[in-house]
DNA sequence: GTTTTCACCGACCGATCGGTCAAGCCCGGC
DNA sequence: GCCGGGCTTGACCGATCGGTCGGTGAAAAC
């Protein structure tokens, strides 16, 4: 995709952004998800940014406009990355790629990823608050798509679609409070572990291997 | 427990503590939870509950100790108030009644449930710091325990333990991000749906019903 | 060469923040 | 009666917040 080729550490599809403008929105991120919203100053952003505080209602009309800014792109580009890693194949492997490429996201634009998925925010802007859900939906709806592919090929039960998209991003979304990169397997080993609870479930009993898993990758899956 | 007798309204357990005192925990939790410790001014809570700002110094030496003090027992109190509601049994019927239970004390007390996991917050306070990790710490090794248990007993496969701890806190504790009153189902009906997901998986095949279960209430379980 | 445009800055504003303080109110013990 | 101490208050503080303002310097447009 030509729109990701531009993605720049967390920050693109600004239509047509100066690169001061994509630094601040880079700085601002970062800051917003270390320290919150409430607890990123406008003087903060300046500072990180070397610049004037100025200049930011230069580029910016105030700094809710920054914060959707941040935001609404960092959900599409979740969208976008995520989208342009599912293979062709088996649907349960696609939900697999779905929750590997979520992970990936996360640990490579982890400010990028807070900001997209752990916001609260009610934006006064009616029109930019509506297209931040509309986004936010779009990539919830992708991940409904693919399990309402699986079931229908019969690989998973005939759940309930909304609550399994909701319990696969919940496994996902909760890794940011956690996630220690120090310590823990990369994030991505992570999503094929939960993969794996959540498409086997925890009872014990054999296990069927289906036909399209890719080899487990470095005697990963049912670990400890 | 007596402990939880005197518990009140989501702030309990908070020794020797005035009428006042504990007015003054339950709003400033209610407002921490809906506006967070940065959205929330000292006046908010003091006007909230209807004194005057220097009041509430009279009380407490500054803002942080309020939050810790919310922080702290709203811990204390979660994990009471899961630990008393399982009952003997098969150990997945356990785990079971853990997340029911801790989606119940989500319903009946939200911004308690709030404060006690979603907080960020480094107290600068390390005692204080230390005893809430403590405490959070024990409510995560309880449930670990019900796991180490239910593989023990076969029940459930021999996965990793701390992994799937959090996989299963993991499905409660983004709960609150999407759980709408007026629409979903009541979190502990929830609670059960994502136990059965976690438990049978997501793969098709006959479910074996295992012994001791209770008969699945109101026709739930397996839903959509 | 003049004018317009644009990125940029330092100084400043009113509002609000967390926190302080001296003083009142109220009530039981003497 | 009055006295001491805990509960309570309003006025106030310096710091910091988001945001504004007039202006600068350099390049682009004419």
């Amino acid at each position: 995709m030509t729109e990701l080729s531009t993605m720049k550490d967390g920050v693109a599809n600004q239509a047509e952004a100066s690169d001061r403008v994509l630094q601040i929105l880079a700085e601002a991120g970062r800051l917003f998800a270390s320290k919150g919203f409430e607890g990123t100053s406008m003087r903060d952003i300046a500072l990180a940014c070397g610049i004037s505080k100025s200049l930011l209602y230069h580029h910016f009309s105030n700094k809710d406009e920054i914060y959707a800014r941040v935001a609404v792109g960092s959900t599409l580009e979740l969208y976008l990355f995520v989208r342009d890693r599912i293979p062709d194949g088996p649907p349960s492997q696609k939900i697999r790629a779905f929750m590997v490429a979520t992970a990936e996201y996360f640990r490579r634009y982890r400010w990028a990823w807070i900001a997209s998925t752990t916001a609260f925010w009610n934006d006064p802007d009616r029109q930019r608050h509506k297209e931040r859900l509309t986004r936010r939906d779009r990539f919830e709806n992708f991940l409904r798509g693919l399990i309402q592919e699986a079931i229908d090929a019969g690989e998973i039960r005939k759940v309930d679609v909304p609550m399994t998209g909701r319990l696969i991003l919940s496994s996902l979304n909760w890794m940011h409070r956690w996630y220690n990169p120090n310590k823990s397997a990369t994030p991505e080993q992570i999503a094929e572990i939960f993969f794996d609870m959540l498409f086997n479930g925890l009872r014990s009993g054999e296990l069927i291997e289906f036909p399209g898993a890719k080899p487990p990758r470095a005697g990963r899956r049912k670990s400890r």
